[in-house]
DNA sequence: CATGGCAGTGTAATCGCTTGCATGCAAAAG
DNA sequence: CTTTTGCATGCAAGCGATTACACTGCCATG
């Protein structure tokens, strides 16, 4: 009973008797034996782990991926290395390379990531997918939310609720999401056409920067019917400063977000929005990166789309029969 | 120039001329070598990793948690391999085991941790750090946050707002954090003496069973001042029955919950609520762990008490916005 | 001038596993 | 009864680092 026949017992290579196997199979387990992974690495070149860069561990956003993440990885029984990435490109691609040969697999997400991401690392063998962000095809697969269709069928429905000059509170200007966000609004926009105004007021994601655009909104000698922010988080600084301010919601003036994170459904009037499935995201970003590992270096670098969903809640002003062409969840009385 | 001397240059062993230093260190530049991890780990057993289980992946909570633990680790760093639990001990003892061999220390995050965790890993020479756990001081460290004082801290707030008959919806019954917050109200409201009336019905920490709690509670027949909610969660499903059933919140009847998750500030009235401040819980239980990593075997496990913070906002009825603040104590079990 | 010490460098063993190849042995084939 | 075939097993060579130990000069000391 050698170790080559143990190591085959245990990854279940052929040619073992079915009495030694089970021999040894006793033993392993009476001994608790597990074999050394940093050896098995270093002899198979496999960690079968996979490392996870993500740009910011703030909030629900971030949870909901990984868990989605953590998931998939359990189901394909890969390990998670896990990095937050907090500051630039060039923090990055250190901890790119701080990951390297520790794991087989990368999944990025950085909706700032640049060319610099992909120059670094494209100089390793290890394969890489890509969450959420603006680099394309080359050389990594990656995922996407697509959120310049979330936007359109957001302004869609708005138009259909009956507004016209629908504003927009932008996101930051280097942010992909949001630079996608913005463009379906105005490609919605544009082609809805007469009668139709737009008007872009920036903002950078956050709550405070919702509730100094509202009041910008406010002041406007025009304004307003409708106001779409680029995130929950800007929508609801919104809606505090209308609150304030004595406006109704959304008699006066609707409102509505992207993101749908859980206090959506909480505020009152509960904001309309539109939902991003990020657990699916994680988990399907996870599927590419594993598929990818046991690839050929030439295979082929997709790009793939997830969905979003729009949600109707009451801050938009919908009628409660209102039924659209977008697919979408109808949220008019939530309780539990 | 062999490869003892570029790893004692690259790993800062002294013994080398400054003139080898400089020319190995522009040859490492130029080729862009990475050591490889896994050799490393086997030769030093070592991984510069820690191990992260979780026990459930959702929400804000494990999203702070998870950022404190990932920043502590990149000042020290050092890498996370995470893992969620999603079943019971025994899947968690397995993921220990998967993650043996893999990490230098384990952080183990489990309100169902039982001796079954213990017991499994006391057989490893893996240093352990417990958060939240009601396992105690044999062989591990443990980090706990105080959510006794702060049920105590609560329930004082409420007394001194001038409530009476103050109810406690409690979580589940096996789950660590809901007995102690359980555990703090009874205390104070025992020690508050007479006058004061208890009144404790069933939850389990969902929105849903705070609904259900507090449609038993208006029909009692000695309705109470106050409701405090074991979290946040139940707390929301209380106002939302509440607010259905015309109940005036604070007016008629006071509110608080436990957690402080972001929506408790948006809802209407804002709840009153204790925050829990998980990101310095996770940084802190992991320089715990890293602490252990370097540590003897017989280094003292002791047990850290991170303190909470009363947050007082409108549900609970206070005149002003009062803010109570206690400080991080320290805690040493003895040990053996 | 011989000897010992020391700093800088190289040699080779080691970590624990996987795996190509050699070996042994029993059953099938000639 | 010998030869072939084939399956089960063992041997030993890596995988890529770390590190104890050996070696080589060189300088200080006796």
């Amino acid at each position: 009973m050698s170790t080559a026949t143990v190591s085959r017992v245990i990854n279940g290579h052929g040619n073992v008797t079915d009495a030694t196997r089970a021999r040894i199979l006793g033993i392993v387990e009476r001994l608790q034996y597990v074999p050394d992974s940093a050896a098995r690495s270093l002899s198979t070149g496999l960690t079968n782990t996979i490392g996870v860069l993500l740009p910011d561990l703030h909030g629900e956003f971030f949870s909901e991926i990984i868990r989605g993440i953590d998931q998939a990885a359990r189901r394909r029984g890969l390990h998670l290395l896990l990095s937050g990435i907090h500051g630039s490109a060039a923090e990055g691609t250190l901890a790119i390379r701080a990951l390297k040969g520790r794991v087989d697999g990368l999944l990025i997400m950085s909706p700032y990531a640049d060319a610099a991401f992909l120059a670094d690392h494209s100089a390793g063998d290890t394969p890489a997918v890509l969450i959420n962000s603006p680099v394309r095809g080359h050389s990594h697969s990656s995922f996407c939310l697509d959120n310049r269709g979330g936007a359109r069928a957001m302004v869609r429905h708005l138009a259909a609720v009956g507004h016209r000059r629908i504003a927009f509170i932008a996101g930051p200007t280097d942010n992909f999401d949001a630079a996608e966000r913005l463009a379906g609004y105005s490609e919605q926009m544009q082609s809805l056409g007469e009668g139709f105004e737009q008007c872009v007021v920036p903002g950078d994601f956050s709550e405070e920067s919702g509730y100094r655009a509202a009041r910008t909104l406010l002041e406007l000698e025009r304004r307003p019917d409708a106001v779409f922010a680029a995130n929950d988080m800007t929508a609801l600084g919104c809606l505090h400063l209308f609150n304030e301010a004595g406006v109704a919601v959304p008699g006066e003036i609707a409102l509505a977000g992207f993101d749908d994170i859980p206090m959506a459904r909480f505020v009152s009037p509960a904001l309309t929005t539109v939902h991003v499935p990020m657990a699916e995201l994680g988990a399907r970003a996870l599927e590419g990166v594993a598929d990818a590992v046991g690839a050929p270096a030439a295979a082929p670098r997709l790009t793939e789309m997830v969905a979003t969903e729009l949600v109707v809640r009451a801050s938009s002003g919908a009628r409660s029969d209102y039924r659209g062409r977008d697919r979408i969840r109808l949220e008019t009385d939530d309780v539990t």
